[in-house]
DNA sequence: TCTTAGCACTCAAAGCCTATGAGTGCTAAC
DNA sequence: GTTAGCACTCATAGGCTTTGAGTGCTAAGA
């Protein structure tokens, strides 16, 4: 499927207009705005050219053309032009994002946030995804006669806390001493090692002692497989409000109905092949109904070297591709490399 | 401020039909649907008198009355029938909810979703309020040579952590020893207190041996005053949308601009005088201006006695008053039981 | 063979007109 | 105080026309 030069330049321009105005473009734009040097009536050949050949349609007869989904393919993978968020938009952002972000959580809701105000589209993240990860540390807090707190640590830096009923003969002496077992039998240590060092015969033997011992066990798991971190957090919804193809409100709907099921957008993001690259899929590339009119960018997040979460936005399939992809990738490194550092 | 019997029947009776079906009620409607005894013209005249009240407006001259602001007010105060959800309703309600729900944050995001599936309206709760607590423990756990984790347990049941760099010699030991230190001297005492009581030298004297302290100073006003848990959940956004007055996008973008902006929320509802009634404001009641054209319907749930947080939902002032009031205040029970309990 | 000018044709969108009917206010009779 | 009757108002919907952007095709030019 390759273009000659004339074609990719008017595919080009079309795209780039249609983002911009919104409006079908039509042969004489075309050849007033961006392509001087030929006539209308070439331009109009060549459009009946592309859209035989699938990458533009009409909505009607007599309007101008727009792109088509396989249209905006060819564009994203061959006629991007990425540089269009300039550096001190990427110095500026740095600075304002350093200022905030301290807790995990913020630092996650605070990069969704920003990714919305650079893109002005709806901006997704989710937080650390399931992953495995080794045991670092348990450790049980006497707080009153009768209740401790148990905190896990996991070599990934996750933490986690819950208070579990303890017997009231026992002293902080004893929990320790219980911790101390366990944290020498089983640090770095993944989950399923976990499993085979005999974790089942060490909760029963704790177990006839502290009777919650499974919160414990409980909780260790869930900090070590990552499973309840992965919250999705969103941002500037309303900005997507103020793009055209949302003057209807069927369309907003849908999308507001990801809103109360991040779930859905959880387990749609999470599954898509993520290498390093910042990925796009346009319209009915996406797998979900709700969002078929719908493009997705997205990218992931490290810490040392392994996957955390991703990061994206969602927009209208007439996006502004070079700008949001962009966005996706500094938003992105910068997570990294705050992960990274800390 | 006072209506005669038939007056208040007329209202009671254009403020219902109007919130079933959102079109403007003509007098011949109300003569055939809901006061058979009377004649249009009867009902004509008096809705002339309830007009020039301030209870009913015209949207246009050939066109039936809808409630004023102050006409939901008086409905809202006078001509309420609350029974509208039924006892079935509110057992199921109870079953569901029973099922999810056993972390603090899930608790509470449910009851919104809850609400939400209830009413149609979009539901919002925050989670507990800055209140002022005592510090039950603080404890530092060392991670690694030169990291450790600060967990600091309140009285209220609040706890939180966050990992401190310590210098490479320091040992469990020598943690134990501080925070035993700040233990002995703070414990059952709240962050005022702790201030008077020398907090500051305290600071000082352990930053020396400790530089990265201040986090944990931090960290314990965080908990103790209750700060960063006031996180506002929402849900049921997208329900919103199929009313009719949000036909018109302009309008939805205003309350997803809160979406965005949940602080103003936060203070939006939380600085309301709230005893143990369900509060209701009307249209510019609130002071918000993206939601002059809403009704917020809020309450607030407790654990022993003291307030916690609040819950509510955020309609059209065309809502059914009747049965937010009752879902609202039987979620608001729902939570207090469940924490009063736990 | 490719490009361009010219022209007839298409069709959505906007503007204008009219008919419709729900609803009102007023008056006079009960 | 209540009701029937009637003239009047006005938003809404449907039908009609005009406008103009845009196309496809053809024939002439490079």
């Amino acid at each position: 499927m390759d273009l000659d030069a004339r074609k990719k330049r008017i595919l080009q321009a079309i795209v780039r207009d249609y983002i911009l105005t919104a409006e079908p473009v039509g042969s004489r734009t075309l050849a007033r705005r961006y392509l001087v040097d030929v006539s209308a009536a070439t331009i109009r050949n060549e459009m009946a050219d592309l859209e035989e050949m699938g990458f533009l349609q009409q909505p009607h007869t007599s309007a101008g053309r727009i792109p088509s989904e396989s249209g905006y393919r060819f564009y994203v993978d061959h006629l991007l032009d990425e540089s269009s968020l300039s550096a001190q938009e990427v110095l500026t952002m740095r600075q304002i994002y350093q200022q905030q972000a301290q807790v995990l959580e913020n630092v996650i809701q605070q990069a969704a946030h920003l990714l919305a105000s650079l893109t002005d589209y709806m901006a997704m993240a989710s937080g650390p995804q399931p992953q495995t990860s080794r045991l670092k540390k348990l450790q049980m807090i006497e707080i009153q006669e009768g209740k401790a707190l148990a905190v896990v640590v996991a070599e990934n830096g996750l933490v986690a806390n819950r208070m579990i009923t303890v017997p009231v003969t026992m002293t902080q002496g004893d929990l320790d001493r219980i911790s101390e077992f366990v944290n020498r039998k089983f640090q770095n240590v993944t989950w399923s090692q976990m499993l085979q060092a005999g974790l089942h015969t060490v909760r029963h033997e704790i177990g006839q002692r502290i009777e919650q011992f499974d919160q414990v066990i409980d909780l260790i798991q869930q900090v070590l497989m990552g499973e309840r971190n992965s919250e999705v957090y969103l941002g500037g919804a309303s900005k997507m409000l103020g793009q055209p193809e949302f003057q209807d409100v069927n369309q907003v709907r849908s999308i507001l109905h990801l809103l109360d099921h991040r779930e859905t957008m959880r387990t749609l993001i999470g599954e898509r092949q993520h290498d390093d690259q910042v990925q796009v899929t346009i319209g009915s590339e996406n797998q979900l109904q709700e969002v078929e009119n719908c493009s997705l960018v997205t990218a992931i997040y490290k810490w040392n070297g392994t996957p955390l979460g991703w990061i994206g936005v969602l927009g209208p399939t007439r996006m502004d591709y070079a700008r949001a992809v962009t966005a996706v990738r500094e938003v992105s490194n910068l997570l990294t490399e705050i992960f990274t550092k800390s």
